[in-house]
DNA sequence: TTGAAATATAAGCATATAATTATATAATAT
DNA sequence: ATATTATATAATTATATGCTTATATTTCAA
C-alpha cells in the first residue's frame, strides 16, 4: 500500500474532522453532487457550502464538472489520498437516504 | 465491521488531524511511551505534550499506566474507534526510527 | 438583452485551537 | 523532611476556523 507522509495526512485528515465535510465526502463516494443539493442536504448557506468544498477542492480530493448552470463534484479517485480517504469511509454507515429524501424532495438536480 | 455514527468520527478525525497527535498514536502503536519521552521525540514543551495526550485521553483513544514517578501511554485498544484508527495508520510509514533515536541518546525510561 | 438561478469570493465576527508561562500535585531519592 | 523528577492544570495570547452578510461571475431562459 502506498504510504503518505504523516504532515499530508494529517492535513487531510483534518479536513475530514468536520462533520459536514466528513458527509459530503461519504455522499459523494456515492453520487456526485452539486452545492444547491448539498445546501438542501445539510441546511446550510450557500456560502458555508460553497467554502467547505472549496477546502475539499484545494486538497483536491474533490473534482468538478460544470454541466450547464450547475457544478458537479466528484470524488477524486486519482488523489495520493484516496485510498486512504475511503479507508475512512468504511467505517462509515451509508448515507444513501439522504440522496432519497433529496429525490423525494423533488430537489435533486437533474441536468440531462 | 462496527459503524461508527458520522459525527463521532468527525471528532476522532480531527484529533488525528494534528501532526503531533497523529504521530503520537502512531508511535503508540508501536511502543508505550510517557510524556517524557514524547518531549524528546518531539522537542516540544512539557505542558504542550501534556495537553494533546489529554486531548487523546479524554477520548477514550489512549489509556494510561502509571509505573513509579512515570505515566506510560498505550493505545486503547477497547476503544470504539480501535479499528478505524488502525486503519488509517496503515497509510502511514513506520516511526520505529524515531523510538531508535530515543534509546541511543539514552532518553528511552526504563521504570522496571 | 434582461432577469433569475447557481456558484464563488471577500470582509467581518465569534469561537476554537495550540502554544507559552506559571503553578500545583504526586512519586522518588537523599 | 526536603529536594528532585514527572506530570497536570490554569491563565493568557495568538492564530485558525466556520459562519454570516454582501457582492461578483457565469449560465440559461424569456
Amino acid at each position: 500500500m502506498e504510504k503518505i507522509p504523516i504532515e499530508k495526512l494529517a492535513t487531510v485528515l483534518k479536513l475530514l474532522g468536520d462533520k459536514t465535510r466528513l458527509t459530503m465526502i461519504l455522499l459523494l463516494k456515492e453520487s456526485e453532487c452539486c452545492v444547491c443539493e448539498f445546501v438542501e442536504v445539510f441546511q446550510m448557506s450557500q456560502p458555508a457550502i460553497s467554502q467547505h468544498v472549496r477546502k475539499l477542492k484545494d486538497a483536491s480530493l474533490i473534482t468538478e464538472t460544470r454541466k450547464g448552470q450547475w457544478i458537479f463534484y466528484s470524488l477524486n479517485k486519482q488523489s495520493e489520498f484516496y485510498e486512504a480517504i475511503i479507508s475512512v469511509l468504511e467505517h462509515l454507515p451509508t448515507q444513501a437516504e439522504k440522496l432519497i429524501q433529496l429525490e423525494l424532495q423533488g430537489k435533486k438536480v437533474n441536468c440531462e
